[in-house]
This record gives C-alpha cells, sequence and structure tokens, in this order.
DNA sequence: TCATCCCGCCACACA
DNA sequence: TGTGTGGCGGGATGA
C-alpha cells in the first residue's frame, strides 16, 4: 500500500509541510481500531475466566496449538490454553486451590459482551472438534477486536455526545464493564482520559457522571492556553530538532530551556468539587489524565497538529522529571498509545506516520476541532468529529437538509460549511466508524444535528432563535404560549401567536432511531440538518401532514396544518392569510416526498437542551393535495376507510390548564397515500358548527404544578358537528394530551390520519376539550399510534380524569395506566395497551393492539425501558376501524438510579365507541 | 524485527 | 482488611 509518511523536518518547520501529500492517511493506523462488528467477530480465544467445556478441549493440545507450548499439564484440563500465560496460570491454579478460586470468581464476572464470544466460542469449539487449527485460528478473536479503542468506540456509543443538560447520566464502571465485555480496569483506562477532557466526571466510587461533548470546545481551548503557557511548542520542537541530531535525550535540558518542571498542578482540575471522592486528586497517580491532558495540549500547540509519540513521552517524562531511562520511556509510550487509541475514538485525533531518517515513526495527527471560538470552522471541525461515526447515507441527509436550512441563514455558510464536512468524511475512507458503528451514528448524528442547530441559531439570532426561544418557556412557566418545545416554528406560522401556531415537523426515518437514542434521550438523525430543515418543511406540512409524530427522546410532538389564526373555518382548511394553492400544495408535497425518505431534521441544541424535539411521522405521508378536493373528500368520501381525518373538539384551554395561554394548533390530514388529502383548519370558537375534518389542538404550556408538562387540548369543535357519515371509518378519539416536559425520555407516539368524528366531550378536568378523532382506517396497514420506550409511572391521580362518559361506563378500563396484560396479545375486551420499555411499538403491533373486537390491551412487549402504558380505555372496532380514546396525563417517574427524576408522561387515551 | 498494546499483577489510598 | 484505582511492564500479536 502506498504511505506517505512526513519527515520531522516537517513538523519542526510547519511551513515546510508536506502534510498536504505526507501524512498517511491512517488507514493503516485506524485499521487497530477499527469497528467489527460484533456479529461478526470470530473469537480466536475463549474469554478468560469464561467457562469452557473441558470436554472440547482435549483437541487444544500443544500440538493443535502451538501458540502456547504447555508440558507436564494436561491440556484437557485446562481452562486457558490458549496462551503461555493462561497456561501459567493453569499450573498456577493447579498449585493453588486460593488462585482457583478466584479464577472461578472471575469466571462469574465474565463480560457479558464475551457472551457472544462465549457462545461463538463454543460453536467454534465444536467446530474445531471437527475441524482444523486453522479454523480454530481464523476463529480466534483477534487483539484488534479488544482493543482499547474499540472498546472505547463501544463505550462511547452508550451515551450521547451532547446529551441534554437535564439528563444526568451516571456511569456505573462495573456495569459498563460487565456490559462491554472487559475487566472494569480498561475501563478505568477509557474513563481516565474522558475525564481529562471533561467528557465525564468521578461522581463517587465506581460511578462517573457523562457529560458528553458539550464542554470539550472549552476544554480544548483551555488545554490549548496552557499548552502555549507551558511552551510545548518550543519543546516539541526542541525535542524534535534533536530527534534529527540523536535519538538520545538528557535530562535537565529542559530545565536549561527554562521549562517548568512540571504542570500538573496546573493541569485542568475537572475533580468535581460537588462530588465527595477527591481521592483521586490527591494521588499521584492520575497521570494517564494528566498525560491525556498534556498530549492534547501538545496537539494543541503544534502547528502541524502532528506529534510522534517519541516527541510526546519525552516531553511528557521530563515534565514529570522521571529518570529518562529507556523503560521509563517504553512505559510512557505504551501509555500513549492508550491514551491515543481513546483520543482517536473520540475523533480528535488520527494515526499517521511521519518519516525521518531512522525511518518511519508513529504519530498522531490532531483532527479535531482547532478553533474554538464558536465559528463556523468549529462546527465544521465538530461534524468532522461526529461524522464518521454517521453512515453515508445518514450524512447526506443531514447535509442536504442542512443545506436547505443553512441556506437561509446568511451569517452561516452552512452549504460551505457542510461541503467541508463532506469533504472530511470523504477523506477519511479508514474511518472505523464509517460503516460499522451501528448504534452510535445516530447518536452522533443527533450530536451534529445539536451543533448544526446551536450555530444556526448562534448565527442567526433572528426569527428563528425568537421562535425557538418561544418554544421552549421554562417548565412550570405560564409566560405566553408558546408552540410545542422543540419545534420549530417559522415566524410566518406564528403570526398569531395567541391563536394557532404550526409545528413543523420532518420526516423521520425511525429506523435511524436506534432505541437507545431514545433511551439516552439523544437527538435522532439528522438531527442536525432536520434542525435546519423544519422551515423547509412547513410548506410541507400545510400541504397535508396533519398530525405527525415523530419519535424524540423527548418530545412528543404534534404538527399540523397553519392555523394562523382564530380564523373561522371556511372548511378549506387553507388560513386565509395562506391560501394554500393547488400548485403550492402540490409543489409542497413534491417535497416533502423526499422528506419522508430522508431523516427529519430533529433539533436539539443547547438553547434546546431542556425543549422537547420534533417528532416525525414515519410514514410518508400522503401527497398533498388541494384543500378543496380534499375537503370535498371529507365530506364526500368520509365513509371511504382510507380516509382519515383528524377533528379536535373545543376545549376550554384555560380550564384544562389553568392559567396557562394556550396556543391552538392545528393539524391536517392526510389520507391514504393514494388518495388526496383533506385538509381543514378549525378555531377553536366556531369548529363547534364546521365541519370536524380539521384538526385543531390547543396548546398550553405546562402551568405550575404540571412540571414542565405541556398540554396539548383538541381545539374547539362541536362533537356533534363533524359526525363521520356511517360507514365512515371511526376515528381514535383524543381528549387531551399532556407533552411530556423536556426531560422526558423518548416517547415516540404516531397518529395516523384520522377522519372526523363525532365524539363526545371527555376529560372531565378538562371540561370542553373536546377529543380528536383519529380515524383509523384498517389498523392493519398503516402506522397510527406508535408508542416508543419511556419510563411510565403510575399517575395515582391523574391531572385530567376523563370525564367522558365512555370511560366510566362499565366497559371503560379506566385511566388506569399500567395495566398488565398479555404479552403480543391482543385480547378483546382488555383496556388497553401498553407498550413495554424499549419497544417501540411499530404500527403493526399498535394494529394489533386495537385489534377489531373492540377495547382490547395488548404488551407490546420490550427491553429494558420503563414501559408506555397507553390505554385505551374503549376501544370500537368496526370492519373497517377501530376507533380508541385515551386521556392523556403526566406522570413522574423517579430515574432507576433514583437520582434524577424525570418526568415522564403517560398517555391514556380514552375511546369512544362509533355509533 | 519492530510497532502495538492486551493483559493483569500489584501497589497505593481509603473506608 | 477489603476494595477501588490505576501504574506498570511482560509479552503476545500483527505488519
Amino acid at each position: 500500500m502506498e504511505v506517505n509518511c512526513l519527515t520531522l523536518k516537517d513538523l519542526i518547520n510547519p511551513r515546510q509541510s508536506r502534510l498536504d501529500f505526507a501524512i498517511e492517511d491512517g488507514d493503516n493506523a485506524q485499521k487497530e481500531n477499527i469497528f467489527v462488528d460484533r456479529s461478526r467477530m470470530a473469537p480466536k480465544t475463549p474469554i478468560k475466566n469464561e467457562p469452557i467445556d473441558l470436554s472440547k478441549q482435549k483437541i487444544f493440545t500443544p500440538e493443535r496449538n502451538p501458540i502456547t507450548p504447555v508440558k507436564l499439564v494436561d491440556q484437557r484440563q485446562q481452562t486457558e490454553p490458549w496462551t503461555p500465560t493462561a497456561n501459567l496460570k493453569m499450573l498456577i491454579s493447579a498449585a493453588s486451590p486460593d488462585i482457583r478460586d478466584r479464577e472461578k470468581k472471575k469466571g462469574l464476572f465474565r463480560p457479558i459482551e464475551n457472551k457472544d464470544d462465549a457462545f461463538t466460542d463454543s460453536l467454534q469449539l465444536d467446530v474445531v472438534g471437527d475441524g482444523s487449527v486453522d479454523e480454530f485460528e481464523k476463529q480466534r478473536p483477534s487483539r484488534k477486536q479488544k482493543s482499547l479503542g474499540l472498546l472505547c468506540q463501544k463505550f462511547l456509543a452508550r451515551y450521547p455526545s451532547y446529551p441534554l443538560s437535564s439528563e444526568k447520566t451516571t456511569i456505573s464502571l462495573d456495569e459498563v464493564a460487565v456490559s462491554l465485555g472487559v475487566e472494569r480496569r480498561r475501563i478505568y483506562d477509557i474513563v481516565n482520559v474522558l475525564e481529562s477532557l471533561h467528557l465525564v466526571s468521578r461522581v463517587a466510587k465506581n460511578q462517573y457522571g457523562w457529560h458528553g461533548r458539550h464542554s470539550l470546545p472549552k476544554t480544548l481551548r483551555s488545554l490549548q492556553r496552557l499548552g502555549e503557557e507551558q511552551k510545548y511548542e518550543e519543546q516539541m520542537a526542541h525535542l524534535q530538532q534533536k530527534e534529527l541530531e540523536l535519538m538520545d535525550y538528557k535530562l535537565g535540558e529542559r530545565k536549561k530551556d527554562g521549562y517548568p518542571d512540571s504542570q500538573d498542578q496546573q493541569l485542568l482540575d475537572f475533580s468535581e468539587p460537588d462530588y465527595p471522592s477527591s481521592s483521586a486528586n490527591s494521588r499521584k497517580d492520575k497521570s494517564l489524565r494528566i498525560m491525556s491532558q498534556k498530549f492534547v495540549m501538545l496537539f494543541l500547540v503544534s502547528k502541524t497538529k502532528i506529534i510522534t509519540l517519541d516527541v510526546a513521552a519525552k516531553i511528557l517524562i521530563e515534565e514529570s522529571q522521571d529518570t529518562p531511562d529507556h523503560s521509563k520511556f517504553k512505559t510512557k509510550v505504551r501509555r500513549l498509545y492508550d491514551i491515543a487509541n481513546v483520543l482517536t475514538s473520540l475523533a480528535l485525533i488520527k494515526k499517521v506516520h511521519v518519516t525521518e531518517e531512522r525511518g518511519r515513526k508513529p504519530a498522531f495527527k490532531w483532527i479535531g476541532p482547532v478553533d474554538f471560538s464558536s465559528s463556523d470552522e468549529e462546527l465544521v471541525d465538530v461534524s468532522a468529529s461526529v461524522l464518521p461515526e454517521l453512515k453515508r447515507e445518514t450524512y447526506g441527509q443531514i447535509q442536504v437538509c442542512a443545506k436547505q436550512r443553512l441556506a437561509r441563514h446568511g451569517s452561516f455558510n452552512t452549504v460551505q460549511a457542510s461541503e467541508r464536512i463532506q469533504r472530511k468524511v470523504n477523506s477519511e475512507p479508514s474511518s472505523p466508524y464509517r460503516e460499522e458503528q451501528g448504534s452510535g451514528y445516530s447518536l452522533e448524528i443527533g450530536s451534529l444535528a445539536a451543533v448544526y442547530q446551536q450555530k444556526i441559531e448562534d448565527g442567526s439570532q433572528g426569527k428563528a432563535v425568537a421562535t425557538s426561544k418561544r418554544a421552549m418557556p421554562p417548565s412550570g412557566s405560564l409566560d405566553p404560549p408558546a408552540p410545542l418545545p422543540g419545534l420549530s416554528v417559522d415566524s410566518e406560522y406564528c403570526a398569531h401567536p395567541l391563536a394557532h401556531q404550526v409545528f413543523s415537523v420532518a420526516q423521520l426515518d425511525l429506523q435511524a432511531f436506534p432505541t437507545q437514542n431514545s433511551l439516552h434521550g439523544q437527538v435522532g438523525v439528522s438531527a442536525a440538518s432536520a434542525a435546519s430543515d423544519v422551515e423547509s418543511l412547513k410548506p410541507a406540512l400545510l400541504a397535508s401532514q396533519p398530525l405527525v409524530y415523530v419519535p424524540s427522546p423527548s418530545l412528543l410532538m404534534l404538527y399540523g396544518r397553519l392555523q394562523e389564526g382564530p380564523a373561522p373555518t371556511s372548511g378549506s382548511g387553507v388560513p386565509a392569510d395562506r391560501p394554500p394553492t393547488p400548485s403550492v400544495q402540490k409543489r409542497l408535497g413534491e417535497e416533502r416526498k423526499p422528506q419522508a425518505e430522508e431523516p427529519a431534521p430533529k433539533r436539539q441544541s443547547r438553547d434546546y437542551e431542556d425543549s422537547p424535539l420534533a417528532l416525525v411521522m414515519p410514514k410518508k405521508p400522503s401527497e398533498a393535495t388541494d384543500l378543496t378536493s380534499a375537503k370535498t373528500l371529507s365530506n364526500g368520501r368520509s365513509g371511504a376507510p382510507e380516509d382519515i381525518h383528524m377533528e379536535a373538539q373545543a376545549s376550554a384551554a384555560e380550564e384544562a390548564s389553568g392559567k396557562a395561554t394556550a396556543n391552538c394548533l392545528t393539524s391536517s390530514e392526510w389520507g391514504n397515500p393514494s388518495r388526496d388529502t383533506e385538509m381543514e383548519k378549525s378555531s377553536k370558537e366556531n369548529e363547534s358548527t364546521k365541519e370536524p375534518s380539521l384538526l385543531q389542538y390547543l396548546y398550553v404550556q405546562s402551568p405550575a404544578g404540571l412540571n414542565g408538562f405541556n398540554v396539548l387540548l383538541p381545539g374547539s369543535r362541536n362533537p356533534q358537528a363533524g359526525g363521520a357519515p356511517s360507514g365512515q371509518l371511526p376515528p381514535l378519539g383524543i381528549p387531551c394530551m399532556v407533552l411530556p416536559s423536556p426531560t422526558l425520555g423518548p416517547f415516540p407516539v404516531l397518529y395516523s390520519p384520522t377522519v372526523p368524528r363525532p365524539v363526545s366531550s371527555a376529560a372531565g378536568a378538562l371540561p370542553g376539550a373536546g377529543p380528536v378523532h383519529f380515524g383509523v382506517p384498517s389498523l392493519g396497514s398503516t402506522a397510527h399510534l406508535l408508542i416508543g420506550p419511556t419510563n411510565v409511572v403510575n399517575p395515582k391521580s391523574s391531572t385530567l380524569p376523563s370525564a367522558d362518559p365512555q370511560l366510566q361506563r362499565p366497559r371503560s378500563l379506566g385511566l388506569s395506566p399500567e395495566v398488565p396484560g398479555p404479552h403480543g396479545i391482543v385480547q378483546p375486551g382488555s383496556p388497553g395497551c401498553t407498550a413495554h420499555p424499549g419497544s417501540a411499538v411499530k404500527p403493526q403491533q399498535v394494529s394489533r393492539a386495537l385489534s377489531p373486537g373492540g377495547p382490547s390491551f395488548c404488551d407490546l412487549g420490550g427491553p429494558r425501558v420503563p414501559s408506555v402504558a397507553v390505554n385505551a380505555v374503549a376501544v370500537e372496532q368496526t370492519p373497517e376501524v377501530t376507533v380508541a380514546r385515551f386521556p392523556v396525563c403526566p406522570v413522574k417517574h423517579e430515574g432507576p438510579s433514583g437520582g434524577c427524576c424525570a418526568l415522564e408522561t403517560k398517555l391514556l387515551f380514552s375511546c369512544q365507541s362509533v355509533p
């Protein structure tokens, strides 16, 4: 392979650098840390401490396993014949019962992750038994697969790069060690380096707090400043110059040069004063942390951004005043490898090689941010560090969205930035993350999105910011009404602050949101671009998106048509000041279609950390259609099963939320992809007599006492009006909804298009709040309700008790939120549907949940995450459709750790049978 | 042969 | 004395 190397001279004199062409791309270096899909990992050796079927070990005789020449001991009785060390241990174990016990204990602690390996091993052993040594050798786990870099990647994949400020992620070293299948010792190596960059901080024994990359720029800036103060640049130049002369160095040279003896005390101390454990601060053995910081400093002050391990090691050794013997040097280099692996996983550096008279030397190049002044470049840099962890296609989607959005902001040359990002990504074909990152990249995308969003916000400070701010009112604030938190609200959609506001929602690819993301409250894919793309999607929303929910870690979002004001509804569903024209609609629809195939941008920025994120309808929206025709369809074809309508009834938001002001949210409707979409709008005052096809919600800013919950109430609408014609698909009636606060975990809910439908008033606590009807045509095929993982706590006292008579009927299942039910079984007559933790209810599942036969309850199953209980108080099903009503109430959930309480929302929908 | 770095022993700090 | 941490370097692995 072709290798380009730098020379030390190049490093010393950046002006003469041949970086442009001389730096080894790191392909080779990166190989060491290439992420290997575990599913494809072929362990070559059994994990230590792993129980081994001795009966199968007979095959591993010294002859067959030349790697471990063992004598005297019968291989068949050895559990770890793979290495000389293992054999030695075996010998010792045989001689010492204590040691044996110890090893036994370790076995019990065998990493979970290696279960795969164990399983594989088992299989492989069988294979080997029938196969050859070569086969065995092939399947032995490569040390690369156990590298610290890969381990670090796995570690990082567990946590969001940019966690919400509200979420406190605690890292249990034991847990992580077990989860990742390594000894805790390895985790220490990782967290020590991460701690040096303040990505984590020690909070207690065996506990670390995850901070993410939020403060990374700040940290790097500090390190850079410190590095400059330490004159590292001079030291490097000095050492590198000496390298050219001789490979040795003399202790004391640094002193002669006037360099400080040690900057240990000057290094950034990220110890959390609030945290009890400070022992680590006093220990001399923080060297890995300190070394890491110094190592980073070297890069930050280096003009070439390339540091050889030799130079770094020498500088570090000299600073520590260690005796400059070769042993120390080797040790330092080893440690630097450890650090470099972690930094590489963080995409801050990459390995390169430099050549000099003595040959090729390993070095690392800084690829992290170099400008911490919050410039566009920062975005690029940060993005570059993130993008490698993204799938290419996802990146492309992000970029597309970013361009759309960024193009609108003159202060931020986003297109250029995105192009640079693209170049960066392209220039790193060896990125270990590119193809394999799996669950990690969506997190990174979210991070990127956050960065983008932040940049956009910072750069424009325009209406977007203003609207954004409004979109995220303080929890419990009774300030002026705000649109749904986290939503990007275009000013033109907010023309009527007190009236209706439209929430833009981008199409989102649900698959782009691994559960992990949700679990961590991380923004989903293309959030970055998504955020930027929100505006561009607004038209689309007007076009046909009635109501869309995008799975979001912290937000349940609903969007629909913009309603410029309490304007009377003519049934056209078109705002008076924004009469959508067929052409526009069509165009919008066309624009949206591609969107549907792209991850919807979601916004998550520091400004909105506490803000819920826009949810996107995973289902591809129907084609945009003429409103008029839509209306016609609504009336004329309402009976068609495919027609989906959403209807909101008049509601007294104030009553429901107390003093909270309310904003009306309208949702347009979209029908079956094959059919035109009907759009209607209504105002809460006069909707009662209008056609029920228009969905309208009242957004009530979370009033005090609701813990930040935002209440979304159906707009005013006359229950009698909009009655679905006979034969029309019965809609789901949703009297009210409580939006989770920003701190809420993922709460993806997807509603399908609905058909107008007369529903009795619901929510006694919310008098006047009419139900929103969701027509659920053939629940079987279309996604109607998507429940994502979230923690649900039994709201002993629902703040929004349903007053719907239906709910009080014997058949009503009550509002009991967490009604256990048979897993995966839809039982007619059962009260509701419960989505268990970690399970994103798929449309099909929901359909099953709301199976024909009336009220039903189903346990959708799902791992690990507390469940979201969605109890359909009543489910009515006709041959064509199932109708259900759900009341919603907020609940408070205490996190597993007991430390941080996360508000959870439990959606309780009351359902009303269709007459 | 050399670059890498896994692995785990063992010392130190605390509780 | 037990446990959490992490320094340290032997030696395995891959190029």
